[in-house]
Order: structure tokens, then C-alpha cells, then sequence
DNA sequence: TTCGAAACATACCGAGCGGTCTATTTCGGG
DNA sequence: CCCGAAATAGACCGCTCGGTATGTTTCGAA
């Protein structure tokens, strides 16, 4: 009945592996060496599962190229106003990263190679986007302060993740990303949104999205 | 009276290849070939002017090490009010790295070297402290509005510094990054300071600080 | 029990890297 | 003119990397 359980198993080691070598490492800073000694598989077994290093980078992309389309639908879809949306959508973006190796490696590995630049893909394009459509939506409803520029806003959000993810990535495999980006959003939401819907918005914060 | 004049300008040209070569790729990913190709300079006499490719990249880095404690002092000595030192410093800060490839080659090469994470380095603990230090003044002044912690707002800053840095620097060689900063600024400073030190402070942004 | 495929192990290859070495040439100032 | 610093040229070394080729073990089904 489980003719591949063993081989699955080493599938699944190897990929924790290349995602916990690859989150600290990026990908070419990181030898297969190191991930077959990590995962206590040899190369000849490797290149029985993977065709080639890149074909595991991109199985660890692909998690998380599946991943935010579906919570971004998710959250669209529990009807809330879009501050509240958005700050939750962000949220529990968050704290997935923090907690799941494999969707922080395949950010990194994402960013490593669309371009050669550390930290960002063309994914960070597609969170300023959502963030864009949300904040529109935002101001549509009145929620946002007059004045202020929504995709601007966007930008300086993405930003601020960006640079918060990269810092807790680094210091402490971003155990602290969650509580960093609450403090963004403490700073940020008072110039954000109008006095009427900050506290409200804010809530989402105090209350943890995971069971 | 000028013996090495034909050296210094080899120098200066290898130490700009490689700092237009290091800002694109990082440290690993640049070869020495490359640098060597873009400066016009054979083997030989790079290994004449600098015993290694790792005494290269320190050169680079040394320029950016020499330079923040610098700028942070003349800000200091001009005796402005904490709020507006802190956001003069930064636009200052901001526009030496968009417009001189040694710098940003600097602060990446920083990066790279002390962890083997993309982007930070030791450097943005120090940037951390001015912040904070800054903020703390800014505090005791009565220039923030209650509430605000200035460590969290310290972090928050420079994590959207960060961001905005890696995403300038990716799509278009930092020269928006001034742009990006003011709207990171525009933001947040009203969560940030009171009603009365925002608008002056605001001012700031809007006069270049370079003849 | 046997057989074949799935799974694993190891030795090896070629390419590119940083760096060394040596021989030779350019060129400016005393 | 000439001497030594500055620069060129290219062969070469050791290393590590990803990838391959080949051999060996495991294990379920007939």
C-alpha cells in the first residue's frame, strides 16, 4: 500500500533541508553538499528525486508561489472592510513566514532569481499591487485620511516588510518578524487612517489569526 | 611631483569597475574577471595594486565605514532640533547612495560579509542606535506624539529604509530612492510627531540639502 | 524464492573561481 | 640615457562546485 513511503520521506527531508540551507544561504552561497549532509542523503539518491539543484529550488519556490494568491483569495472572500483585510492578510502572511522554513526559503530563492538582488522578486511588484487595490478600496470607503496617496502608502508598506522580514530573517530566523511588523503598523495606521477606523483596525492585531 | 600618477588612476578605475560590479551582484556572485574586464585592466596589474579580491571589496566598504560617522556628526554639530536633524540626516544619507556607486557597493559588500543574509549588516544596528538616540531627544523635546515608542518607531524607520534601499537599488539603481524615503516619511510622521512639529519638520524634505 | 525496479552509494569529470609565477614591455623623472 | 616603478601577457595551480556514470542494496509482488 506504500510503495514509496520511503522515498517520500526522503523527498521531504531533502526539502527541509534545502530550505533551511537556502534561507540562510541563498542559493548559490549554499552547496548541495551542505544539503545532502543536512539531510543525511547521499548524491546519488539527491539526483534520483531532483534533476538537478535548480529543480529543487524551484519545488521550494513553488510552495510559496501557491501559497499568497490563495490566503490573498481567502481573505478577500471573509467580506471584511478592506483595512481590515488588509492588515489581516498581512498578519497572517507574516506569521506563516515566521514560523514555515520552506515558504521563507522560497521568498529568498524567488528574489535571488528573478534578479540578481538580495531581498526582493517579482513578487514584492504583486504585494504593492494588492496592497494598492486594497488601500483604493480603503479610501473608496472612507477609511483612509485624506491626503494621503495610496499607492505611495503601498510602497512604504512594502518597504517597511521587506526590511523588517531581511532584519528578523538574519537576527533570529524571523521568530520576531510578527511583533516588528505590529510595530509598523502602530506607527504607520495613525497617519494611515482616519480616527474612526484606526482603533477598530488595530484590533486585528491584538487578536491571533491561527488556531 | 606626481610618480604615481598613472597608478592612482588605475586604481580609481578598478575601484569603480568593482563597485558598479559589486552593487549589481554582491561579493560571490561578482567575478574578479568581470571586474578586471569592466575596468580594462589585466591580472597582473590588479595583483599590483591590491593583494586580494577580499582587500578590494574592504577598500569599498572602508569609503562607506568612514563616511556615516562623519555625516553624522555634521548634522549633530548644526544644532537643529532632534526631529529635524533625524530626517536631515537620513535625506542626506539617502542622496550620497543614490548618486555614488562606491557607497551602495560599500553597504552591500557590508552585508555581505557579516552575516551571509542579504542587505543588513552591522551597520543598521549602529543606524538603529542614531535613530533611537535621535528619537529619544525627539521625546524628551516634546517633539512625538505620546504613546509612540521611540525604539519601535527606531526599528520600524529603519527597516523601511532597508526596503526601500533593496527595491530602489534593484529596479532602478537607487535613483528613487530619495522619492521612496519622502513617502516613507510622509506617512509616518504624522503618527510620529505632534501636530505642531509636523509641518516644520515636513519642510525639511522639500529643501535639497546639496548645492 | 526469485526477479526487477525503486532506492541508494561512490568515484569521477569538466568548468570556473581566486590566486601565483615568470617573463616582458612601457614610461616618466633624476 | 637609464633605472626602476607601473603595467601587460599568459601559463599554471588547487580548490570547490554541479552534474554524471556506474555499481550496489533494498523490497514488494508474482
Amino acid at each position: 500500500m506504500s510503495p514509496q513511503h520511503r522515498a517520500l520521506a526522503t523527498r521531504e527531508a531533502i526539502l527541509r533541508a534545502a530550505a533551511e540551507e537556502f534561507d540562510r544561504l541563498g542559493y548559490d552561497a549554499a552547496p548541495l553538499s551542505a544539503i545532502l549532509e543536512r539531510s543525511g542523503v547521499t548524491k546519488g539518491a539527491f539526483y534520483f528525486h531532483f534533476p538537478s539543484k535548480e529543480a529543487l529550488a524551484s519545488a521550494i519556490v513553488q510552495v510559496q508561489d501557491d501559497t499568497w494568491p490563495r490566503l490573498t483569495g481567502q481573505w478577500r472572500d471573509r467580506g471584511l472592510d478592506p483595512l481590515r483585510t488588509l492588515i489581516g492578510l498581512f498578519e497572517e502572511a507574516v506569521s506563516l513566514l515566521s514560523r514555515d522554513v520552506v515558504l521563507r526559503a522560497g521568498v529568498r530563492l524567488a528574489a535571488d532569481r528573478d534578479v540578481g538582488y538580495p531581498g526582493l522578486s517579482s513578487a514584492h511588484l504583486r504585494w504593492e499591487k494588492v496592497l494598492g487595490d486594497l488601500l483604493l478600496a480603503a479610501r473608496d470607503a472612507g477609511q483612509l485620511r485624506p491626503g494621503v496617496d495610496p499607492e505611495a502608502a503601498a510602497r512604504t508598506l512594502t518597504s517597511a516588510a521587506l526590511g523588517a522580514r531581511l532584519i528578523s530573517s538574519a537576527t533570529c530566523r524571523c521568530a520576531d518578524f510578527p511583533e516588528r511588523m505590529r510595530e509598523v503598523w502602530r506607527l504607520v495606521l495613525p497617519g494611515l487612517a482616519t480616527d474612526e477606523w484606526c482603533p477598530p483596525a488595530l484590533e486585528v492585531l491584538a487578536a491571533p489569526q491561527e488556531p
